[in-house]
DNA sequence: GTCTATATACAGATAGAC
DNA sequence: GTCTATCTGTATATAGAC
């Protein structure tokens, strides 16, 4: 009984270390060139031995994106306990810029997953990395909408597509400073935006 | 000697093929999904002929990128005899707008070539597609300092980075209206800014 | 210059011993 | 559950006939 608990736990244990193995690693590489022993390595769990949590690669990619869009639900729930959306808007942005040193070698995890698994010619996956982005799209339109302001899908496509693009632009020019004058710019703009009257 | 001109014409003619095809496959399949046999089939030259034109994979790729270098400089080319260089950029972003089929299938030519060649640890091409993008930068704030305003390279990065922005939205959610929206946007904020007195 | 055949290398995945 | 050894497929690149 304790040793298959303990085995359980050790098991889980690896299958936790793979999965966080994988999104680092294919943040820093991408998936394609990215090779299983690659992750093993990083992991710290021989090679042979992966398939036994995950049956094919595409499987670590999904859990991959699944550790993104938690690691997203963690940053948006410290945010939720700001009383002000504007303040929480910010202190996304806050964060994106945090991230300035990271964004300029690898760019955003979620934006270059996105760019790598839509060209893919079979349907696999390639939506997988298009619904956390749309999840974010919606957090941040709800934050607009409870502002008060008429347009919140648009603000929000303005905000999210300004990230992907200074992560880009920052991660082509390996340049963090495009992130810190991109993020000041953001941030006098939701200062800026005034609620509809009425 | 007519034959030797003949030989030469066409052998050009196969690597010019190969460069368009290598443009247009790398740009749909990507960098690491791309086999040599792939742009092959679509320049319709045998495998084994491409290492005649390109030593290595590599050098189809930046011949890849320096077709869209070529385009871009066609499109500011064509935008310059404009008198009125507030309608050189919106001419700019009405011709993005205008691909945003492409965009929403495959992203922006250049942007998702710099993200791929940005995963590459080696220092191979993985400067090159930046420097694309940063001679639109350097176009971009041409115009706005034309124009007259205080901050021109603020305002090249802001432009052009929403334009990477939205290109990777529309295509990570396959959505062309997210380009017809930011786009109409931006245009809006074209119109909006005023050159500083005096 | 053109093309076929092939060398070389390495990836993803599996079989099966422990 | 763990790990080694290996199968299989495929990609880049080359050798060399034509």
């Amino acid at each position: 009984m304790t040793n298959s608990v303990n085995r359980r736990a050790r098991a889980s244990q690896k299958r936790q270390r793979l999965t966080a193995a994988a999104a680092r690693v294919l943040h820093e590489q991408g998936v394609e060139r990215t090779t299983l022993a690659d992750i093993a390595r990083e992991a710290d769990v021989p090679v042979g031995n992966v398939y036994y949590y995950f049956k094919t690669k595409d499987e670590l990619v999904q859990a991959a994106l699944a550790e993104h869009s938690a690691h997203l639900d963690e940053l948006t729930g410290r945010l939720d306990e700001l009383t002000d959306p504007r303040d929480r808007l910010k202190g996304l942005v806050s964060a994106w810029v945090d991230q300035r040193e990271t964004a300029a070698r690898h760019g955003c995890p979620t934006g270059t997953l996105a760019v790598e698994l839509d060209k893919r010619t079979d349907g696999t996956l390639d939506a997988e990395a298009g619904a956390v982005i749309r999840r974010l799209l919606d957090w941040t339109a709800t934050q607009f909408r409870t502002l008060g302001l008429p347009t919140p899908d648009d603000h929000a496509l303005t905000l999210v597509s300004a990230y992907q693009g200074m992560s880009l632009l920052t991660n082509a020019l390996r340049d963090p400073t495009v992130m810190t004058r991109e993020g000041e710019r953001l941030l006098r703009w939701l200062d800026s935006l005034k609620p509809a009257e009425g």
